[in-house]
DNA sequence: TATTGTTATACTCTATAACTATA
DNA sequence: TATAGTTATAGAGTATAACAATA
């Protein structure tokens, strides 16, 4: 379900290169570690983003088996997960806070609407949008999804320790942000 | 370039769920961080997985900015950088070690090939096996690929002290195997 | 003119089934 | 019967252009 090839999609591919430069320098054998499928992964062991994708695959797995049953999907539960503590929520506002380009997130929010879970209203002091809100059934949902978030993250988490998962988490937000504070 | 919708893609969508249980208990109008496109994230900000999907958003871009001139995907890159230091790699090996469905590896395999970068030669051995190695040009784009990602994981890490780096790659580790050692 | 949301569309990534040729 | 590689295909993720309604 999703490889671990490393991390960006989308940049293009055609023919071309630069070449040349950077000698094969100072690399013996191998140290018996940084392996799999019996291959010496040196060069990719030290990159942080191969590091975040091997953990994120990791992670989405522990998604799938805590979450599998409830037919949500990251986005979605991500969705419900911003409804419910959010207030006159409109689309653009999704959007922003999920990075997502509007027409991608209009397909999921009508799958989700199709499902019950939520409401679209037009808003009536500015008639462009739409406030997003949980249905009861969807607010329900979004409660389970929740718990379930915790017991997953306390299952994932569970290798490190409480001083450790703190420090990660700080981390990650460093390299996330770029070193800004919020 | 993709956004930040948290895990994992894949997962099945159509109706159900088994819903109710977990109160909406402790939770507070907010605290003014956990906050984007002004929406309050206290369910999200919390979760491993939201949060290493925020890091390598942040690392996609470091990598496009890097090595979007050598038209090299982040998967090619990862081929490249396993070829350059392994020997008698087949295909199989390469499926494993970077855990992707056979199918789906050809075709990048025959991309790189048309381009001149790799050789993909029938075993001796075993006839249903074929080696894949580097031809001179793939090796110049291996190694200037290496020299760039050196640079580029430089700048992500700035943000870091050492030691911070070297905490950070042990924890994601950790996070990654499920607390095995290798 | 600019903004919110929408439709249509395209390209990439991911995954599976079915086939071949070898073993 | 099993394995390495391939072909074909389907589904999900991601992105942009163009449009309608409203400001």
């Amino acid at each position: 379900m999703s490889n671990i090839a490393y991390g960006a999609p989308g940049a293009p591919c055609p023919t071309s290169m630069t070449a040349i430069e950077a000698p094969a320098a100072a690399e013996r054998p191998h140290d018996g570690k940084s392996r799999r499928g019996g291959l010496d992964r040196r060069r990719l062991d030290h990159l942080l983003g191969f590091m975040t994708s091997l953990a994120d695959a990791t992670l989405r797995k522990a998604f799938v088996a805590h979450m599998g049953d409830l037919k949500l999907r990251p986005v979605e539960f991500s969705i419900l997960a911003l409804l419910a503590v959010n207030q006159r929520v409109t689309q653009k506002k999704l959007c922003l806070a999920l990075d997502t380009p509007a027409p991608n997130l209009v397909v999921v929010l009508t799958r989700l609407q199709e499902r019950g879970l939520l409401r679209r209203i037009r808003s009536e002091e500015d008639r462009r949008e739409q406030h997003v809100e949980l249905t009861d059934e969807g607010r329900q949902l979004a409660d389970l999804a929740h718990a379930r978030s915790q017991a997953m993250e306390a299952g994932a988490l569970s290798v490190l320790t409480a001083g450790e998962q703190l420090l990660l988490f700080e981390l990650l937000r460093k390299i996330a942000t770029g070193g800004r504070p919020a």
